[in-house]
DNA sequence: GTGATAATTAGAATAATTCTAACAAAATAG
DNA sequence: CTATTTTGTTAGAATTATTCTAATTATCAC
């Protein structure tokens, strides 16, 4: 997986700006843990992790700080089958595997215009903003 | 969309068993009415539904014969960013498209080997047992 | 600094689903 | 065909993930 660069915690800020939003230490830990280990975790898995950083956060200011992260296009929510939802912090177009023998989910590259190519297909009449791909099965790796 | 044959009871009874699940009269209602209407309802809409022919049925008898249905694959499950699950008795691979000022799901059918081509444009290790293709926007009709 | 606005927090509330235990129906054994 | 076992249904409690509420705290604009 390509490393992508960290973001200041000014680029930060200005992106929760652009959304109306403040930045605070507890947005930043939670972005940082999200980018330092891109595995999905879950709301709860994201508490966990920052408790460690901020013991005193509250589970409800990790909801809200993650909502906020979606809010202005930093992370995305990953959806599996009415499990938690997850958070990814990869903005690329890219699709989901996920392991069903490990739970793990993994990030999977789509060729260019792939996409695109999938929303042509529609009948007329159906305009599609998104489209999401997830695949289920077993990883070798 | 294709109208599709209306199964018997018999052949319902025989995919249950298949399963080693019995058939029942809560079943075979619940079937007919994922058959008749397949606007992809949900498990509260299904047991409105089915409260009409069978006002004694129960919430918790409506979520064990829809599971029992996807066990013997005659049902499958959709799921769109933890809403309630919905139930779609359409069994041809297909994509759905989520109309997002409606809240109604339509079955998108694929070219054939759409789902094949995709899953083998996945990275060496990823063997894919299923895709799932899900669009989001606005449907004209 | 002061008032307005926004964010955090703890805990209660909610929604969808699953579990539990009791009862009923159906299949199987004697 | 009756007894026993297995499976299915039911009502209500429990669970899980998430959101809401109200109080407190922090930050911003002046």
């Amino acid at each position: 997986m390509v490393p992508t660069a960290q973001m200041t915690s000014e680029a930060l800020s200005q992106k929760l700006a652009d959304s109306g939003l403040r930045n605070t230490p507890q947005r930043e830990i939670i972005y940082s843990i999200l980018t330092k280990k891109r595995d999905h975790p879950t709301a709860d898995e994201v508490f966990a992790r920052v408790k460690a950083e901020m013991p005193t956060i509250s589970l409800a200011t990790v909801y809200n700080c993650l909502e906020a992260l979606v809010q202005c296009n930093l992370v995305r929510q990953v959806n599996f089958e009415r499990g938690p939802t997850r958070y990814c912090p990869n903005l690329h177009p890219h699709a989901h595997f996920h392991d069903e023998t490990t739970g793990s989910t993994y990030d999977i590259d789509l060729p260019p215009g792939l996409l695109e190519q999938l929303k042509s297909q529609l009948p007329v009449g159906y305009q599609a903003s998104d489209v999401e791909i997830t695949f289920r099965g077993h990883a070798a790796s």
